[in-house]
RNA sequence: GCCAGAGUAGCUCAGCGGUAGAGCAGAGGACUCAUAAGCCUUUGGUCGGGGGUUCGAUUCCCUCCUCUGGCACCA
């Protein structure tokens, strides 16, 4: 079957309502994946949840509820987040669900079989009150341990690990003939900075499941189950695997079946903290059990808001949906998309935010749709004139850059290379001055000329927007009374109006919000 | 502490050997199709401090200061 541009966020830990940060890396994500559908791809795009662990345990025991129920309710807050930010999944994984459970055996099953684990101890400090190992850090000055520990005891536990130190210069080698796999670059710097510095540990990969019950057992020893990186990280496997994708599938002895998409390795997206795990242990994870590894890694940035960390507790958040109630989905797409690059930190401001509602959206993209249409309302009453090329070669440049920028992941680039030929039609308009030679009749073949030029450029960005605010790129087509959706990038070459069609009706698209200008 | 990176107009940033640029914000103007939007013009900077190399440095080197990121959990 053919192969597919399999694309992932990391799955959300199920600990907490979903906030701006969740919405921005499946927003990203989303729209490399509509990008490069639009382009011609065949994608597959994933997200999902980690559901197991001990804060989840806890926090459901606290609500006195199995711990499933507690999952179910959290998943439903993060199904919704989905839909409302306009995802195109093709599927969502949980890690409670059967087929992951199947996926993650059949890999452990198989490193333990080869000799790849070994049995370790690891001693500390443990808090039967909390359930936790403490550390030096968690000393008071006075040397003791803080009240909310309770009785703190030293403890010798035996577990699950995997050492990597085997794998580590092939990672090496890896990375540095493979200078795409990390993205952006300095976050490969920083990964190969860290796999020269010293050695790897052994990773600690079980728990005892009398101290951690929600997880899944181990399949060669009944009385732990997996910590973490094999639950969590696995997930990207799941999907493709128990499809029966034969690169995801076969490796690990599940059945294989040779109708399936050819999803595997995929493309992961991920928050920059989490970098280690995705472009270090995963990897080795996946080279010891005979899967080959990632194709690449797209480190995001963190959101702040205002300057100041995201925070539950001192109320510093963002919350997608009232954002979202409020100025639509479009809009926070685009500014998500628009402030920054992935890779960088950005920061939300609402009157950030505003301006550039306004400035872009509002004055822009919106005003410009707008008054094409209705000039060729008022002028042609509604009937799209023969084609002209004004503005032909101008759309072609953006299309060109647009097309370029998305392949190479660069969206807020793609959006400031589409916004090009926004500010091109604009100046059009005042440069031609159709509302002039529409006072006169010996101008009529050119102010069709004119009329053309703008609405087929209106239709050409609708095309290239898509990828980013695909509700608003829909908008844009049905108000020039164009059939489908503008989800195909060969549809923004120049000439796609047709003569005597009629559009519809111009409604803004986004509407100004800030009060009228006085002061 | 160690390792990177950054400090340039009010804000976000580009430039990286020949005495500074963009977008936004601010100011002025001509127009009127349009969401009082759009368009044109324009005010802003001793390019973090100090030293050095050079005919000449924002651009190279040294040093100091400040900030950010990574080295340890967190989208």
């Amino acid at each position: 079957m053919s192969e597919r541009f399999y694309i992932t966020t990391a799955i959300d830990y199920v600990n907490g309502r979903p906030h701006l940060g969740h919405a921005y890396e499946k927003v990203i994500t989303d729209v490399i994946a509509r990008s490069r559908r639009s382009l011609g791809e065949q994608v597959f795009f994933l997200t999902g949840l980690d559901e197991h662990g001990q804060k989840v345990q806890q926090a459901a025991a606290a609500e006195g509820r199995e711990p499933q129920v507690y999952c179910d309710d959290i998943a439903r807050a993060f199904r919704e987040l989905a839909t409302s930010l306009n995802l195109t999944l093709d599927d969502f994984v949980r890690t409670t669900e059967s087929r992951h459970r199947t996926v993650v055996q059949a890999i452990l099953a198989k490193l333990h079989r080869e000799g790849r684990f070994r049995v370790g101890t690891y001693e500390g400090w443990y808090s039967p009150k909390e359930e936790t190992f403490l550390t030096e850090k968690d000393r008071l000055p006075d040397g003791s341990f803080p009240a909310v520990y309770g009785q703190v005891n030293p403890l010798v536990e035996s577990n699950y690990f995997f050492p990597l130190q085997p794998y580590q210069q092939w990672l090496i080698d890896h990375i540095e003939s493979h200078p795409d796999f990390v993205y952006p670059d300095y976050r490969r710097n920083e990964v190969l900075g860290f796999l020269k510095k010293e050695p790897l540990e052994d990773l600690c990969i079980s728990r005892p499941k009398s101290r951690l019950a929600w997880g899944i057992p181990l399949p060669f020893d009944p009385d732990y189950v997996t910590y973490v990186w094999f639950d969590a990280l696995t997930n990207y496997v799941t999907v493709p695997a128990s499809m029966g994708d034969a690169t995801a599938a076969g490796p690990i002895g599940l059945p294989v079946d040779p109708g399936a998409p050819s999803l595997w390795p995929a493309i992961h997206v991920i928050g920059k903290d989490i970098l280690k795990f995705h472009a270090v242990y995963w990897p080795i994870m996946l080279h010891a059990a005979g899967i080959p590894i990632p194709r690449q890694i797209l480190a995001h940035g963190w959101w702040q808001k205002d300057g100041q960390k995201l925070s539950k507790s001192t109320g510093n958040v963002v919350d997608p949906h009232v954002v979202i109630n409020e100025w639509g989905v479009d809009a926070f797409r685009y500014y998500l998309v628009r402030e920054l690059d992935i890779g960088p930190d950005g920061n939300w401001t609402d009157s950030g935010f505003s301006a550039r509602y306004h400035a872009e959206l509002a004055n822009g993209l919106g005003n410009l749709v707008n008054r094409s249409l209705k000039m060729l309302k008022s002028y042609r009453a509604g009937r799209i004139p023969a084609p002209s090329t004004d503005l032909a070669s101008a759309a072609a440049g953006a299309a060109e850059a647009v097309a370029k920028a998305y392949r190479a992941y660069e969206l807020q680039g793609a959006l400031v290379a589409a916004w090009e030929l926004v500010d091109r039609a604009n100046k059009f308009v005042e440069e031609t001055a159709p509302f002039k030679l529409a006072k006169d009749p010996s101008q009529a073949a050119r102010l069709d000329e004119i009329l053309y030029s703008l609405v087929e450029s209106c239709r050409i960005l609708a095309v290239l927007l898509w990828p980013v605010i695909p509700e608003t790129a829909g908008k844009i087509y049905a108000q020039l009374g164009s059939p489908g959706v503008p989800d195909s990038f060969a549809s923004s070459a120049w000439g796609g109006l047709q003569e005597g069609q009629m559009v519809g009706e111009p409604l803004p698209l986004f509407p100004r919000k800030d009060a009228p200008v006085k002061k």
